[in-house]
DNA sequence: ATCTATTAATAACC
DNA sequence: TGGTTATTAATAGAT
């Protein structure tokens, strides 16, 4: 009972909390979290690497689309590996689906694809352009210096720009008072028109790991 | 004292063992080693994606060669991402291989140049998809069809493209007769105009994850 | 697949 | 960033 000696319960952290499985909502502790399971990914990673002979891939993009990867043996060979299945298995889907033979488009299909995940890559350096040169908000990449065309390059420019510019009055004439919902982006739009294909490998959301390793 | 209720100290099992990390032995331990730690990471995987709104890609090769994936937004979408890095970056060392000197930057500057060499894969993919949609030779994604597009955003779209298109004009006029040489690609003039940066990829192993995300 | 007893990872603080 | 600590989460071993 003396008051002095104080039996302090104080505790120094209130140590790990229960998170809920959605955003961060502090930017900083964002990128804290990020950085922490980052590294223990890798870790975890690299350790079923070693636990089970298994070869390994992780790649992961910030928000900010700065990429690390890990990988055992590494990366590349494990992507190799991958992409080198991948295109067996829609070749071989394809010589399934209809008999007439020689599949051709595996290549032509990835070609696609690349030009498609381009797309992103450019929405985002679209975005990334207009926050950092000053730019006001409506105001887009195209309106960048073209200072260094050439002549030709600029003349077809022009006539392509205004190609699509009378396309775009005439829609715009001709395009009723509802607008529908969905995505808004340009791009969104071509990709989304453009539809999707499947060319499933196992996949973690489909939850069905079943049968052999 | 009652013998019968026995108070059972008795464990039901020892309970997570500290193991060494190196390849488990047992064939049937490293099987069940392998499935559970799979998930473990999966789920890992999935968390930071959620968490910190990060691309993430995770690939898995069992020691009998079975393949198991997991990504956010998809296993595809991140692979071409890092896929197009990749070879942007190689195409950066290219360039610089002839750079006299250290380029420092800061790092808006470098996010801006990167965002600017990314129109070049933009130029790429536009080819290309013009080459798989049924495109005449001389259109270009410009005159690809605008159909779900919103009113607002046709609007500024629109003005966008007159105000370039101005640009174009004026600077079409102001042009000297002499065409100089270089690169031709309306891309590759913003990029040799803005120099060179450098991107590299994070590795894992590299160890140095200095600097932002 | 399930069930603990443990170890490992990590959220909150510094 | 890097550390510390109190907790939660993952999982080794056994059923």
């Amino acid at each position: 009972m003396d008051g002095t000696t104080d039996q302090r319960p104080i505790k120094k952290s209130r140590g790990r909390q229960k998170i809920e499985i959605k955003k961060v909502e502090k930017e900083n502790s964002r990128y804290v979290t990020f950085s922490k399971r980052k590294n223990g990914i890798f870790k975890k990673a690299t350790e079923l690497s070693t636990l089970c002979g298994a070869d390994v891939a992780v790649i992961l993009f910030s928000e900010h689309g700065k990429v690390f990867s890990c990988g055992n043996p590494n990366v590349e060979k494990v992507l190799d590996r991958y992409l080198a299945e991948k295109e067996e298995k829609s070749c071989i889907l394809e010589i399934g689906s209809n008999g007439s033979g020689v599949t051709q488009t595996t290549l032509q299909e990835r070609d696609y694809k690349k030009s498609l995940s381009r797309l992103e890559e450019m929405k985002r350096a679209f975005t990334m352009i207009s926050k950092n040169s000053n730019m006001n908000k409506g105001e887009f990449w195209w309106d960048l210096p073209i200072d260094n065309m050439e002549k030709e390059e600029l003349e077809s420019y022009r006539e392509s720009l205004e190609e699509l510019k009378k396309n775009v009055m005439t829609r715009i004439e001709g395009m009723a008072a509802h607008n529908a919902a969905g995505e808004s982006s340009i791009i969104n739009q071509f990709i989304n028109h453009n539809g999707v294909w499947n060319n499933s490998i196992v996949t973690y959301d489909a939850g069905l790991n079943n049968g052999f390793l």
